[in-house]
DNA sequence: ATGGCAGGTTATACCTGA
């Protein structure tokens, strides 16, 4: 039995409808994970985004910004979220399925621009949040864990996981103290980079690019702050990867594009 | 040239993103 998982910052679930719309057309994935919805629980689009066949929905919005939704086509045995740095921010919510998988669905903070947790308040909530994850995660590490960790996570760890990686060593997203924490993250949980098992790390591979370029195409300087990892359960049972890099061309887009795993079970 | 844009808000300027 397949399952199909995708996860995109979709940069405010209201705009973005109809592109939800054609991500479920192009891929038909079984859960999908958003990041920014930017909307509070009583005003998210439920029943627009059931009659696209997601019906089980865990949603974990607040006013404006943040907030995280897990849309699915499967019922979920157990769902929910949990803070992290003691906020209520709409970072996280997961759901577990029938199949036994846990799918976390995260939107690290961003980190703002001076990466000095000294000096920048949001730098060191980005490193805190990320310490946390690293705490939660080495708790419940267990072999037979079926768990798997997508979103928005804000760090390209990768030298091509940048467009340049010397222009971007200075740069909140990709910086060392960033990757050493991420790099620590994935160790505690032994998480896999599911993307990575698909796409050899000669190879750049990004799922963001800035609104700001004049042509995001043409100028290609993207980064893959979205991920999708597994622990070592699920490792066989990876099958393909897409990075749907179309949807950054679509009309109003989003700043990031969706990545979906196929996993046979 | 990573900030050139985009989204939200009790707005019509300012915050946030990365």
């Amino acid at each position: 039995m397949s399952l199909v998982i995708s996860t995109w910052n979709v940069n405010s679930v209201r705009l973005r409808l109809d592109n939800i719309a054609a991500l479920a057309e192009e891929h038909n994935p079984d859960v999908i994970c958003l990041q920014e919805t930017k909307v509070v629980n009583d005003s998210f689009p439920r029943d627009a985004l059931a009659d696209l066949g997601y019906p089980h929905q865990v949603i974990n919005g607040i006013k404006g910004y943040n907030g995280v939704a897990i849309l699915s086509r499967l019922p979920f045995v157990d769902s929910g979220m949990r803070e992290w740095c003691g906020k209520a921010d709409g970072r996280h919510a997961w759901a577990a399925l029938e199949n036994g998988v846990e799918v976390n669905n995260f939107y690290v903070p961003a980190g703002g621009d001076v990466p000095d947790p000294l000096t920048n308040d949001k730098f060191a909530h980005k490193l805190d949040f990320l310490g946390e994850m690293t705490n939660w995660f080495a708790a419940r590490k267990a072999p037979d864990n079926k768990l798997v960790l997508v979103g928005d996570l804000n760090v390209a760890p990768l030298e091509n996981d940048v467009w340049s990686h010397k222009a971007l060593l200075k740069v909140v997203s990709h910086t060392a103290v960033e990757v050493e924490a991420m790099t620590a993250l994935m160790a505690a949980g032994d998480w896999i980079d599911a993307m990575r098992r698909f796409v050899p790390p000669e190879e750049r591979l990004y799922s963001w690019w800035s609104y700001r370029a004049r042509d995001w195409d043409d100028a290609d300087k993207g980064r893959r702050l979205d991920h999708i990892w597994v622990t070592p359960a699920l490792d066989d049972a990876l099958e393909s990867i897409a990075v749907l890099r179309d949807a950054r061309g679509w009309e109003k887009p989003s700043d990031h594009v969706p990545v979906t795993v196929t996993m046979k079970l």
